[in-house]
DNA sequence: TAATCTACCAAACACTTGTTAGGGAAGGAG
DNA sequence: CTCCTTCCCTAACAAGTGTTTGGTAGATTA
């Protein structure tokens, strides 16, 4: 596409990941491959080797670059010490925030984490779930306890599709658009808190 | 994994394409080699061009049976002549029957429609994405119309925001476990409708 | 100026990919 | 028994894969 040139080697680093995280997300991790990457980038495939290890290593920092900034967010949500809705409200907008700044990360992630996670370089992507699981889940069962939320729900499943919901919106967002991340975070907790139908 | 042996040919046919779906689901199409396809249905990957043409083919296959009976499932649904708030519920609890049923089918067509359908041979997946929209917005805007539906939401957010959970659920859910299709309708429509916040 | 380092290219490597060609065992039809 | 169809195997093909090796223009350092 338009070839970079960074004037430090860290930034040209980050460059070629950027490029390269974009052509994961939008053919897939297998699919694309490494003289596509190059192309985009502006240079030969075996020329990539001298800053990668492996088009493997790409992929790792690309998500753990993500996962790490991902969770120091979430991290300060959770120790503030918020009611469970406040938590929710502020889990979702870092949520969008981060699928406004790592797209492409956010992308990759939803596509390949659940068979990545097999292999045992990429264990870490299980973990995270986990972490993930559990932050989610403590938060709406205490909603439950406190009648901020209804009782009468699921918890489990309303996890699962607030999840899901949240991290497939990278499918089709990009930055730049009419919708700011947090103007789609309030909508969107909006149609999740209060419903869709009119509250009389 | 397990030898599959049909009295008829198109048994033969419909079980290879079965397997076929279940790779292309877990591993994701481009990444599934028609080796390991073969390997899975019980015979050698040459073999499996006496039942097909190609691989594309396979694909191609799987995705349009799947869309025909779903279409033929929203079609009645949309001639019933129902309310905004009786044919979301109606869209949604056949969706969920459709990945009850098609579970594989479903996971492939949402990790893999967006770029294959700038391919000529899967042009009707644009289209279908095109009639699609066109059902779910004119039913949320008639509800918008008739106050049945809330009028500050952003119908097309609520749109993306509907269809992406239901249909990513197909990577979670699997046939005969605790929740049947119209449990989990159930469940996510009285989420979107009514909201997870208790009404007073 | 000479030596070194950075960032790349050109060309090849071993391997995997989808696909094809030819043949053969099993069984029903004449 | 012979013919023919069905269904599969063996073996190979050409193209594409990630990766390695050796070399080199240009800037930086001594």
């Amino acid at each position: 596409m338009n070839a970079i040139t960074g004037n430090d080697g860290v930034e040209r680093r980050a460059a070629l990941l950027a490029t390269a995280a974009e052509v994961f997300a939008a053919r897939g991790y297998n699919a694309t491959t490494v003289r596509r990457i190059a192309d985009d980038a502006g240079l030969l495939a075996g020329s990539l080797y001298y800053h990668f290890d492996s088009k493997e290593s790409m992929l790792d920092e690309i998500l753990s670059a993500f996962l790490d900034e991902l969770w120091a967010g979430y991290g300060t949500v959770l120790a503030a010490g918020l009611g469970p809705r406040e938590t929710i409200e502020a889990l979702v907008t870092q949520s969008f925030r981060q699928i406004d700044r790592h797209g492409p990360a956010v992308a990759i992630y939803q596509r390949e984490s659940r068979h990545l996670s097999a292999q045992p370089r990429f264990a870490y992507l299980a973990d995270t779930r986990l972490k993930f699981e559990n932050a989610w889940l403590r938060t709406l069962e205490r909603g439950v306890a406190e009648r901020a939320f209804r009782a009468d729900l699921d918890v489990r499943l309303v996890y699962r599709f607030v999840r899901d919901t949240v991290w497939v919106a990278a499918s089709w967002y990009r930055p730049g658009g009419v919708h700011s991340p947090e103007e789609i975070a309030r909508q969107y907790l909006s149609m999740v808190l209060e419903g869709i139908t009119p509250r009389t």
